[in-house]
DNA sequence: TTGCTCCTCACGTCACGTGAGGTGGC
DNA sequence: TTGCTCCTCACGTCACGTGAGGTGGC
């Protein structure tokens, strides 16, 4: 941080701008402790430091690493209630670490979802093509363009079973049979 | 979907066990029109086939693509309401190219946060085997164990700013130097 | 003085969570 | 009959969004 940086107080405004949050998030995070202006004008207005900007920031990264607000208080708590360097240090090695196993977990869902994204978009490229005479019901599960027609994309096929496709003729008894 | 599986209805918290979801989250997804049982036992009790496993398999899978269940809402709703097949494809399409791209975004983001956190982790494990001596705010920023001192990562670094670590005399007056 | 930014309540929203009080089903 | 599952309200929570009504600052 330059000398020049700290005579630059930043407004609310423009702390939210430069972070990318509202101004109403800005607030919470004080409320919660987890923000301070470093002091406020006469008027009221909160004053920051470009220290605020990396605060808010590491808030955020946190935040997408799965902590919830209140998580984040606990963890400052942690972090100030620790006794030695060392100590302190390997208690938020072990939260990393958790939460690295995690980050990974969902980048893997995420992966999958890629994947049934992209098939389904090859799936429905191919019916851009089709007759328009087609019913959209028929192109959940279709045999044309080499489309293997017991397979359209789980994304697809889940288009299937609204209401107004259902068919109300299907006897159903069975369902209920030797329930009372 | 075999006979044998259609005789065997599904409870609410059958499902529910089977998706992963809890059962107020079933029953939500019911009142939103997203999800119905096919009937219900003279107590009441709702009745589900397996379809309905893969229907909120399906919401669940939108809902990771960053959909909320009113927008999920929409998405049935233009579909029911769609023309001729390919018209309603090529709309579905749209939808999900973005919902790819956005995707991808995501992914990126962690694959970031990724980074971030082995390079804290790696920080972290260097210090552990530093003396008790060292009080935790110089472990912040140390240059022990071939660490820069002025860069540890950002996730380690955030740890400041606490308001326990302030220096309060640190004069302030510059920040509101020319403001009324 | 005008227009923009800020202030503090305080209620709304989204996707559920969590009882409360009562009943079905083997 | 016991114990488990289910039913329907209905209020709580989390991270904000969104005004309402008023004031600061160049």
């Amino acid at each position: 941080m330059t000398r020049a940086a700290e005579r630059k107080p930043l407004r609310v405004g423009d702390l939210a701008k430069a972070v990318g949050k509202t101004v109403r998030a800005i607030h919470l995070y004080e409320e919660l402790g987890l923000l301070a202006p470093v002091t406020r004008t006469t008027g009221g207005y909160r004053l920051y430091t470009e220290d605020a900007v990396a605060r808010v920031n590491w808030i955020g990264k946190l935040q997408e690493m799965g902590f919830s607000l209140t998580e984040i208080q606990g963890f400052l708590r942690d972090w100030e209630g620790a006794g030695s360097g060392p100590e302190a240090m390997q208690r938020v090695r072990a939260v990393f670490q958790e939460r690295l196993d995690e980050t990974r977990r969902t980048m893997a869902r995420l992966a999958a979802l890629e994947k049934d994204l992209q098939a389904s978009l090859d799936y429905l490229d191919s019916c851009a093509g089709c007759e328009p005479t087609h019913h959209k019901a028929e192109c959940k599960c279709c045999d044309y363009h080499g489309h293997d027609p017991a397979r359209a994309p789980e994304l697809v096929a889940g288009l299937a079973g609204s209401r107004s496709e259902r068919k109300p003729d299907v006897p159903l008894a069975h369902l209920t049979e030797g329930i009372r």
